[in-house]
DNA sequence: AGAATAGTGTCTGTCAGACACTATAGA
DNA sequence: TCTATAGTGTCTGACAGACACTATTCT
């Protein structure tokens, strides 16, 4: 049998916890990156995150949040597991195992701030290639963005995406940035409502035509998951 | 930044792989469980897995179906990852992270083979209140369980608790099983077509009625997911 | 014949897509 | 008035639920 009390009696793996923190802003999907101060792949961009610290972390969602804070100045409201990636030829050091987890934000808390640093940038999901990444982290965001669409299809996720206040027209282009096809206004307007996750503002907004309805999250709703996808 | 050369430079969490093995049989769902033959908890059930061989191991999937080829001789049709556990309380012995995979497999190549061991057994997963696990474990089973459940609302994951060549009243009472809950035969039948994941066998077999047209899986199909949720 | 299970036909209900129509703000 | 965006009304289409009906096998 395998677990032994003696904590070494085997060689660890080397643990990671790494981060895809998304956001869409200027019309497209962005992904926060961060330039490597050390090796392996120093200089490279790279998925913000780092070593556990087994003595002042009570689990790694911590060691995310925390890393993540470190990096944006700001917890993001939606982080939810990822994925383990894992094996012995993806880190040079050894065999190696990354937690990833998946967050959103709004744009506008994070972009003040990382204007004031030149480590860590926003980057389009969609023109990582020619950024040539450090280890696997392309593939790892590739699929963090294949989850992001799926779960789009049945749920309200991209609300995460967008500031407090949002109207029906900006989380319908949220939305169709996301999942890179347009989508029915009035399939959105009927999720919104039957979904009951949401309240109406008494402020209406600007808009370019008529004002907008201004909406927010209803304090403590969860997000709930519809019974089919958009099919587009 | 946190990220050091030297492998020694943090201590690194305690990390092990253990999978939840589900299959159906007796008209309940079971759960593949191995009594420890260590501390902590030992003689206590819990799931099977262990430490990474990072000397042998390509990566965790393969150490997860190392450790259910050791304790159950056969290798699943299935097997995904599940989630990450962590904690620093978790495990007596320090912070650990436990990546948890989920598999499922038909009883009956099983069976045989765990007969003959007293420290592997096919456990009731709506009774395990009565065992008091090892770790964490009962609560992760129940989170395997409510994955389960709800992948069966929208794909055929089911079939891998069945042999290979099934009748569609088989898959029919081990999805009710699954989800708890009886479905439409009609709504099967016309996912069955729809999906095109299945080719039916020459010949039927006796069923108490009228004889049952056979499926298996076509070779290399992949499973397919539905753009609605069975909704009972 | 009767019981048991397999399989079909077909109507209803729900909700997404499509799209025309109305409403309201700014230039 | 013209354009842009917000929001409504309503028809269609896809597919799940419901359930009656037929088919086939065994006792």
């Amino acid at each position: 049998m395998s677990e032994q009390y003696d904590i070494n009696a085997f060689k660890n793996p080397l643990f990671t916890v790494d981060s895809v923190l998304f956001t869409v802003a200027n019309d497209t999907l962005k992904v926060l990156l961060v330039k490597r101060a050390n090796e392996p792949f120093i200089g490279k961009w790279g998925l913000p995150g780092g070593f556990v610290d087994v003595d002042t972390h009570h689990d790694t969602k911590q060691t995310a949040l925390t890393k993540l804070k470190d990096k944006t100045s700001v917890l993001p409201p939606y982080l939810e597991q990822l994925q383990v990636f894992s094996g012995a030829t993806r880190d040079p050091r050894g065999f190696s195992v990354t937690l990833v987890y998946f967050a959103l934000i709004a744009e506008q808390g994070v972009s003040a701030h990382i204007a004031t640093v030149d480590d860590v940038q926003w980057k389009e999901v969609n023109q990582l290639h020619s950024l040539s990444m450090a280890f696997d982290h392309e593939m790892i965001i590739q699929q963090a963005k294949a989850r992001l669409m799926q779960k789009t299809l049945y749920s309200m996720l991209p609300v995460y995406c967008l500031p407090e206040h949002f109207t029906i027209g900006q989380l319908k282009k949220c939305i169709e940035i996301i999942i890179e096809k347009p989508i029915q206004r009035k399939s959105l307007i009927r999720r919104i409502e039957s979904s009951n996750m949401f309240e109406a503002l008494e402020e209406k907004v600007k808009s370019g035509g008529r004002l907008a309805q201004q909406y927010r999250l209803k304090d403590g709703a969860d997000i709930i998951n519809f019974e089919r996808n958009f099919v587009v």
